[in-house]
RNA sequence: GCUCGAUUCGUCUAACGGUUAGGACAAGAGAUUCUCAAUCUCUAAAUAGGAGUUCGAUUCUCCUAUCGAGUACCA
């Protein structure tokens, strides 16, 4: 069916909140697939909906992406040959698309108000049925088909309020194709007549906006949730009525990312439920309320891509560490799974602890002068990145970077009472002064040769290792763990060392008892 | 309720009619280490149920169950 056709997609997001990570992901698929075929990624906002505009969250979404390393072709900041590209500025299109539908018959003006409406829902649900404005019932409600020319003509221009209808096939077999689910088949009898168009905002319903916009933008591919795929017939139609099907593009519906404990799809209330980001951003609400987002918890924006990637689509091999560009590579629609995929808190550190791992000395360096800073604590790059270097495969979270070095830029202030019981023992007191003589007398304290001098000395005087490397890390760092309690003293120089164990000695001296 | 979709270890998934059903996260055990992590090794863990089709079904068909989505003048 297809000819070949250059491959544009969209990702088009309605500006009522914050961009929650299945959209992030639902965007990332569209990116990986765009560009893994050399084609162009759009942008459109869909902002047709105006009581359920939310102030920032257009922003905000632009920013997640940004984050992300999803970058544009085409969009409200980048401009292009179809803009303006968000759905409120282009308004005056519409109208025209829906009149045309109504003078090929395709759909008319109806009149019921949304109170009639609802008093109908309401009477067919009390009597346990279900309404739906549809071939059965539309010839006796208040519309162009039912109504003689001259009330049609008369409401219309009384500047009453109408919408236009799509007038839904009776009795009809839609045929379809998705690229990740394969040929379905729907019978319109249980399809509606969907609203196209209101006079009351002059704005159009998601189902006219996004096959109009779609046409004129020339968009090859539609990648979107599933949620969709209930209006897919709608959409088959609705391109079929204005006559272009030759350039409909394929759709594609992604699976849903679920909760991570019991049932649904994740909402944006989960992450305060379960304490895990939900958002890639912080996001503060009109009400005042925060949210936490991967960045400011401490994710690097690759790992969580990563991550993101593999909910619900795999490359077929074993490999599960990817760079934006091996995603891009290897990515195809036809690995996309077709069941929702449940998000998993505890994979989302894993990848990012890999990351961390895989960075580099500097860039951690940096973020970790900032984290010091912040604490009033300042230091050089390249002494954040020697300390990070000791510490970085111990860490999670970006933010694990402070807590696993800050010993290292300050004197502890307390000793941990469970280290001390057990390795500040009584008898070995005058042997750790001793120990800080030896280190006094040294030029420099450094892991290539201090160690083994002072494990040298340890033994030949009977002081057990793990007792005088432990104590030796208690009275430096305050706590007993960590990493090599040489590298440490090395880092922190002689002088400091110095310093921290006559503190040691004079605030614990000899145990109690 | 109706319509559509989905169903492999706890979780993410591989195996596109023939495998001892594989990997990863998490879990458990051990090794290593001055400590804590990391690391390494090992263990446990799954085809929702039932009928077919077939020499042979995780894979195809049907039924049931369960879950999900949609059912707005929201997207």
């Amino acid at each position: 069916m297809a000819q070949k056709r250059r491959v544009r997609v969209r990702f088009a997001p309605s500006p009522t909140g914050p961009l929650h990570i299945g959209g992030v992901r639902t965007a990332l698929y569209n990116y990986l697939f765009a560009r893994h075929e050399g084609g162009d990624m759009i942008l459109r906002i869909e902002d047709t909906d105006s009581q359920r505009f939310v102030p920032g969250a257009e922003d905000y979404i632009m920013e997640a992406l940004e984050w992300c390393g999803i970058t544009l072709d085409e969009g409200i900041r980048e401009g292009g040959p179809h803009a303006p590209y968000r759905q409120s500025e282009r308004k005056e299109i519409y109208l025209k698309y829906a009149l045309q539908l109504v003078e090929s018959g395709n759909a008319y003006y109806a009149f019921d108000t949304a109170e009639e409406l609802d008093a109908l829902r309401k009477e067919a649900e009390s009597q346990g049925r279900s309404f739906s404005y549809d071939a059965k019932v539309r010839g006796s409600l208040n519309n162009s088909l039912s109504l003689p020319a001259e009330e049609v003509k008369a409401r219309l221009e009384s500047g009453a309020h109408w919408v236009i209808r799509f007038k839904m096939p009776e009795n009809e077999n839609v045929e379809m194709d998705d690229l990740i689910r394969g040929h379905i088949t729907i019978n319109t009898s249980t399809l509606d007549d969907k609203v196209l168009y209101k006079s009351a905002d002059s704005l159009p319903t998601y189902h006219l906006a996004n096959i109009v916009d779609d046409h004129l933008m020339e968009v090859s591919h539609v990648i979107r949730g599933e949620e969709w795929l209930p209006s897919l017939p709608l959409h088959y139609l609705l391109y079929r009525a204005f006559g272009w099907t030759d350039t409909q593009p394929q759709f594609a519906h992604l699976p849903l990312l679920l909760k991570p404990q019991g049932q649904g799809k994740l909402s944006k209330r989960d992450g305060d439920k379960f304490g895990f980001p939900v958002f890639p951003l912080e996001w503060h609400s009109a009400e005042g309320e925060k949210s936490i987002g991967y960045r400011e918890e401490g994710y690097l924006p690759q790992a969580f891509i990563n991550m993101l990637a593999l909910l619900g689509w795999n490359p077929g091999t074993e490999q599960e560490i990817f760079s934006m560009d091996e995603l891009i590579e290897s990515f195809s629609l036809e690995k996309v799974s077709k069941s929702g995929a449940r998000f998993n808190q505890d994979k989302a550190k894993w990848f990012n602890a890999q990351y961390i791992r895989n960075s580099s000395d500097e860039f951690l360096g940096a973020q970790l002068k900032d984290m010091l800073a912040a604490h009033g604590i300042d230091t050089t790059v390249e002494r954040a990145a020697a300390a990070v270097a000791l510490i970085k495969e111990r860490a999670v979270l970006l933010k694990d970077l402070l807590p696993l070095t800050l010993y290292m830029f300050e004197a502890p202030k307390s000793y941990d009472e469970k280290s001390v019981a057990k390795f500040w023992k009584a008898e070995d007191v005058e042997r750790f002064a001793t120990l800080r003589e030896k280190f006094a007398g040294l030029e420099a304290i450094s892991v290539a040769e201090t160690e083994p001098f002072i494990c040298q000395w340890a033994v030949d005087n009977g002081f057990p290792l793990g007792r005088m490397m432990n104590g030796l890390r208690l009275a430096v760092l305050g706590i007993s763990q960590g990493p090599s309690i040489f590298a440490i003293c090395e880092f922190i120089g002689k002088e400091e060392t110095l310093a921290r164990m006559d503190a040691a000695l004079a605030k614990l001296g000899c145990p109690a008892e």
